[in-house]
DNA sequence: AATGAATGAGGTTTCATTCAT
DNA sequence: GATGAATGAAACCTCATTCAT
């Protein structure tokens, strides 16, 4: 090991791609910590080493920088869980498949808590042109739940049970839980879960209730 | 002519009660629309038909009145659950309460739209002193579901076996879920699911789970 | 004599009105000196010894403050002119008419020249919003104008000698001088002429050309 | 295949003489619709299709810049008029002359409204620095007009009746008249006049009174 | 009880200008 | 000859907050 420091603040001519990213990281971190009104551009361009009309050159406003920190962290984040529901290779068991999801969500979000903080607090908060934006990713990781079921539907022979309008809300009573539990799990100071710990937390609360419905087993409020 | 003119912008000398709860219903709906930064003391003010200075002298700062905020409307769907779980009178068993609890959540935040979004999006996303004050609710809510497992866990007479941090975990999971089926189901323009259809959505989702984990049997990734 | 001394910079809590004009006095001797887009809000707010949110609080933005100077300004020069040609009574002939315009409009452009620079220099080279406020003082003039040279053509008994378009084109040349004699009269620093002699020079300039318009005596290129 | 490509935006490698005329062409029309605090460097340089230092290599600042164009402008505009008023040769009377010089004015300014704009709304309106370079213009101008009316008084036989301040003001009269009418005439939008047209109405307004002035014949107050 | 008048501080954004390549 | 990278300064505008009535 020679000398490894190397520094965020780079001296100075950083070329345009590099310098975009360490703006965004510094914006994703100040837009996590103060929210978007109140994290101020002066603030945001010093985090990231450079003068503010640098920031306006490369993003062009505020909320063009706002836009491309969620674009850049919904990529990450939908990436992540892509990638986790894919590894084990083929023949692999829906529960097992919703695992290794919630294991990458989870462990995504831990990693990157301020990235999570904007698309889940900052961006939801901040009204239609934002919104959207988040509702994208949402509307992605829901389709991918979705696709699941149908898994574990095929897998358990019992194909077409349930209405497209139910699996619908039961995708987004899933994304809903592990959001949840992703900002618990952050916010948890002393001895916080791992990713896998958490996951295993929402398999439990879920699954039984998934398999029975898959199997025609209902809960009715008359009993 | 006893009491003539009641319409929503009285003239003039309004008792103080009134008046702070006029405000507090402009700056809720304020807050909840724009977020607590970019809500302006001026727009909330003239939104409650009164000069600034009167918000100053009721409600000492914009931090206070948003915290005055939190707590009316912590108070409001605190009291509207906790009503909806004791629904219903002495001998219920636990499903029960938490179906008549969870269709009084679901009712309330869609009658106060604006209050459940200042609680949950805006509060929790403007840092510390704000975030401690939905901690109280979260708190409250999460010893609801607790009061509500050990019921169950007594009603199948297995008590403690959880540990406070799983039902900790496992009461976030299911406010997350919650609130995003009344996202979802506020959002289906076109035939839109009815409170109770949406509750046992989410009691189909949930309970087996729960009855599983009291009874000591769990998911694990292992197969 | 007592005491005199009033002071443009009253002290405080003065009323709105009383506050506005001194504003717009400010704005009007700013945006003469420094053109629309030189000149700063913060100058102007200093000058008018008031901060500037007040400013915005009153007059809503820059564009709204340089829209208000222009009005206020053309008013006072349409009255100003107006008066002055109605001056003298009843039956004055049209070039005494004339000659009593030409003197209340350059005493006026005189008295006020950063009113005249607004209205003459900057607005015009503002684009359209502002252009177009201009404009309507021009044809109110050149309207003005119009109507003495009709009277002038049924004092010598010739009327309906020039077309409309003719007369237009006339109005409008007229006009024109007079401006460009304003701006020379107030831009000679030594030896400014007066109100008269400038009038004098224009009425000389232009009167025997119309005299001899309405005899039918005209001038041709080809000799 | 000798010269090939000669479009607007020629590639690279342009020789300095052709880019700064390049760049002066941006200039004018930049300044000519926005002012000259309005109108941006950034806009001007990518106008010119060129890098913002280059344009900074070539004209030092944006002051330098814009008296490059003022002098540019008022260059090509005298050297029209004179052309105007020379042509016909020897022996023309003064006010053919006149009218030549009018028609050439006219076509100029209705030729390159650009330029016509910088010098007469924009450069008046800076302040020193630039007023006093159109100046330098409105001399030249007043200087061709005196010795025309100074031809005219020869033809007459009578030299040296007028003064030079009153010379001066009458050919501000003029100027203001012509820029007037040239308006006017623009902005007739059905059946507008022509140039001649347009000069002609010019001659008619003012070379009675000129002429008049030379036979000592005045116009005066008291009738 | 209630308000018109007023401000210090700080926000986003843009500009003219230079440096190193 | 020509440019991408970078900035100090200052513009317009808004906000939370108070004072005197």
């Amino acid at each position: 090991m020679k000398a490894a420091v190397v520094g965020t603040k780079t001296g100075k001519r950083v070329p345009r791609a590099v310098r975009e990213q360490q703006m965004l990281d510094a914006a994703v971190a100040g837009f996590a910590r103060h929210g978007y009104s109140a994290a101020s551009m002066d603030d945001i361009a010093e985090a990231a080493g450079v003068s503010k009309p640098l920031v306006y050159q490369y993003l062009k406003s505020k909320e063009d920088l706002f836009t491309a920190c969620i674009e850049r962290e919904s990529a990450a984040l939908i990436a992540a869980v892509r990638a986790g529901t894919l590894s084990g290779g083929g023949a692999v068991p829906a529960d097992r498949m919703l695992w290794n999801g919630l294991c990458a969500f989870f462990a995504h979000t831990a990693a990157h808590p301020d990235g999570w903080a904007v698309l889940h607090q900052q961006a939801r908060s901040q009204g239609q042109p934002f919104a959207d934006g988040v509702a994208l990713l949402r509307a992605e990781i829901a389709e991918l739940v979705t696709e699941l079921i149908g898994v574990a539907a095929r897998d358990a022979g019992c194909d077409g049970v349930l209405a497209e309008r139910e699996v619908s809300g039961l995708a987004h009573a899933l994304v809903g839980a592990a959001e949840s539990l992703a900002d618990w799990a952050n916010t948890r100071e002393q001895d916080p879960p791992s990713a896998k710990e958490t996951a295993a937390t929402l398999m439990n609360f879920c699954w039984a209730g998934l398999e029975n419905l898959l199997g025609g087993d209902r809960w009715t409020p008359a009993h």
